[in-house]
DNA sequence: GCAATAGATAAGCAGATACTTATGTGATTC
DNA sequence: GAATCACATAAGTATCTGCTTATCTATTGC
């Protein structure tokens, strides 16, 4: 079930501040590194969780391979939370901001 | 860190199946074990968890435990995701809807 | 072809995790 | 107040995770 490897993959603090560099723009692995304290393998493998997770996608370019992020495991971890919107707070501004950007 | 908790919380199947019940209305600890297979430690240390990461709280009541989904968490979650806006497809059909919701 | 570079994979290991059985704690019932 | 019930906690253990070092594969440039 890749729900689970989505939460999963999420569950490690260094593979989120991976994700998270690569929301700033796609990225290769060595670039990737560079700020976050981590061997090559390490991040290889990291990178493979996100990618089996749905979250990271790869381009192969030459000998570099581009990563970014990849909108189906969001949207996946969205539908998640929203089976439980009976319980979110009346107001939760940042998804309302979000809303005004799609209508525009 | 709580974000850390929180995805670390539901990293695991069963206690996003302990959340999911508990979605469906508050309950005490033995009524959350029918229907899953669980020791009763068990299921009291994953409460313990869930409730640590601010997705679920309690209330004693006599010698029961009444647990219940705290929005707190799943707020927590919201906010992250929408940190990463920029990525989500053009349209989160369940998340319009729960928008629209919201403005009723 | 050969060296260099970017990245993946393999194997091994220390620490974390989720379970187990056993026991403790607090509330209820008789 | 003794037994019972709902739940928490402790301690031990098998399995999983994330790292390491070593090695492999693929691409580039000379």
């Amino acid at each position: 079930m890749i729900e689970n490897e989505i939460f999963r993959a999420l569950a490690d603090p260094t593979r989120r501040a991976i994700f998270e560099k690569l929301a700033a723009g796609r990225m290769n692995a060595s670039a990737l590194r560079e700020g976050i304290e981590i061997s090559q393998p390490a991040m290889s493998q990291h990178l493979a969780i996100l990618r089996s997770a749905g979250l990271v996608r790869e381009e192969r370019q030459g000998r570099f391979v581009n990563y970014e992020v990849d909108p189906e495991g969001l949207t996946l971890i969205a539908q998640w939370l929203a089976k439980y919107r009976a319980y979110w707070p009346a107001r939760i501004e940042a998804l309302k901001i979000l809303l005004k950007d799609m209508d525009q």
